[in-house]
DNA sequence: TACTTGACTCGAACGATGTTCGCCATTAAA
DNA sequence: TTTAATGGCGAACATCGTTCGAGTCAAGTA
């Protein structure tokens, strides 16, 4: 029996082509795309639901509200930091390289560390990467007191750098523009901005404009880490050496 | 001649009591004072504009958009902080009370260090800190190159850290408790969560509770401003020691 | 078998936001 | 007097997060 179409002036529900049924695995999965390809305001309710076919009201019956979505995403983006099993006798350099991985992977996905600055990490990789950390540092002698701390301070150093230089990615994803002349425009019209200071009112600024303007994100950011990790080496020999600072 | 009342079906115009002409000024401070009562989300355009006895859209011939308007509330709140005369046999002293007069400026004034995370300070008030800073380090010998770096580094910690320990203010405004009984329940919850751990997956972390937990908001920031500061002078050393390190 | 319950789906609507458009009013200049 | 410039402001637009209530389906119970 064929089936009788509905009258123009009654509005049908949609029924789409069979589709996978919602999940929560398959919400996050279709906020990291959206994340990836547009960057993190473009994961509105509405636009994760658009990109599986549905309606931002269904969502809701798999996550709490937008915070609990954005949180399983971070942690999800946390899922592809590799963690080493501890080496005491290079403890510290294996800390530099696990934060260094941290840093690459959150940079890698768009402005995903701007929700690490305002969540306590809960997720399942965040507290294994926690752990890890840990491991490490107790494993190279630091004492835990100092080493709990650090975790928290190591944690807060990386989420604020990759989330300052997404800004940058952010505005030049506005602009249209390639990377490369968009960063060179950009940073020309802020050195324009510091020559046009005055010398009397800034002398020193004026003075090291060169300075100020030449280091990359990258260097800007081992240099705060080997700051914070020079520290915490000098932790170790202080409580009594054991292995290499 | 006595005024004939506009019919009701007529929608006038708003004539109120005679008001203070709109100034940038006048909606900065509006902003402040909001800011400072509600928190920076409820710095909206509509509540300024209220604030003002206008609406939003009369802000537009004085500021550009919001985000201009938060960057100019940020830097007033900049201008609270007092800098110092660089004294060379001190300066590393001098650096860290400017940064930490800083932090209980940024703390003081809800979660306005968001602002300063998503911003390059151009404002006066932030250039005339960044030259103190400086003209601090200089004095101390830092290298210029170091120091150009370090002011980096220091404008984004203190910015992240005022802005992460805002965010549990938030949370308690929003909560409606007092302070004291809102931190312990929700630390208390916080506690419980990692007490609930599995012990397999998590051994270091769940051997650690007590020390993760233990220190409050200012003493990470002081841990952490350690480090950078320790390391800063270690660059000193390394240059060449002209001053107590 | 029929009814109930629970879980999921989803359109419509609510309240809120930043911003623009176009009109109005005032003041200064031509 | 007329024109131009500037500021003010209501209405509207587009977008957002979220809730409400109705619909659908599958499983469980009588």
């Amino acid at each position: 029996m064929t089936d009788i179409p509905a009258p123009p002036w009654r509005k049908t529900r949609r029924t789409n082509a069979p589709r996978a049924v919602l999940s929560r695995d398959l919400i996050v999965a279709a906020g990291l795309r959206i994340l990836d390809a547009e960057g993190l305001d473009a994961v509105s309710m509405r636009r994760v639901a658009q990109e599986l076919g549905t309606g931002p009201a269904s969502l809701y019956a798999h996550v709490e509200n937008k915070e609990e979505l954005l949180d399983l995403i971070y942690d999800e983006v946390m899922g592809e930091i590799q963690v080493p099993e501890p080496e005491p006798e290079r403890w510290l350099e294996q800390l530099r390289e696990l934060i260094m991985e941290a840093s690459r992977v959150f940079r890698a996905y768009a402005d995903i560390a701007k929700v690490g600055l305002a969540t306590i990490p809960t997720g399942p990789n965040a507290l294994r990467i926690a752990d890890a950390q840990l491991a490490i540092m107790l494993a190279g002698g630091v004492p835990p007191k100092v080493a709990a701390l650090m975790i928290d301070r190591l944690g807060l150093y990386v989420c604020s750098d990759a989330y300052e230089g997404s800004l940058y990615l952010n505005r030049q994803r506005a602009s249209g523009s390639d990377l490369e002349s968009f960063m060179g425009e950009f940073f020309g019209q802020i050195e324009e901005f510091y020559r046009s200071l005055p010398v009397d009112r800034f002398p020193n600024l004026v003075a090291q404009i060169d300075n100020l303007m030449e280091a990359g994100g990258t260097e800007r950011f081992e240099f705060g880490l080997d700051l914070l990790l020079r520290g915490l080496a000098s932790h170790v020999e202080a409580a009594g050496p054991t292995t290499k600072g």
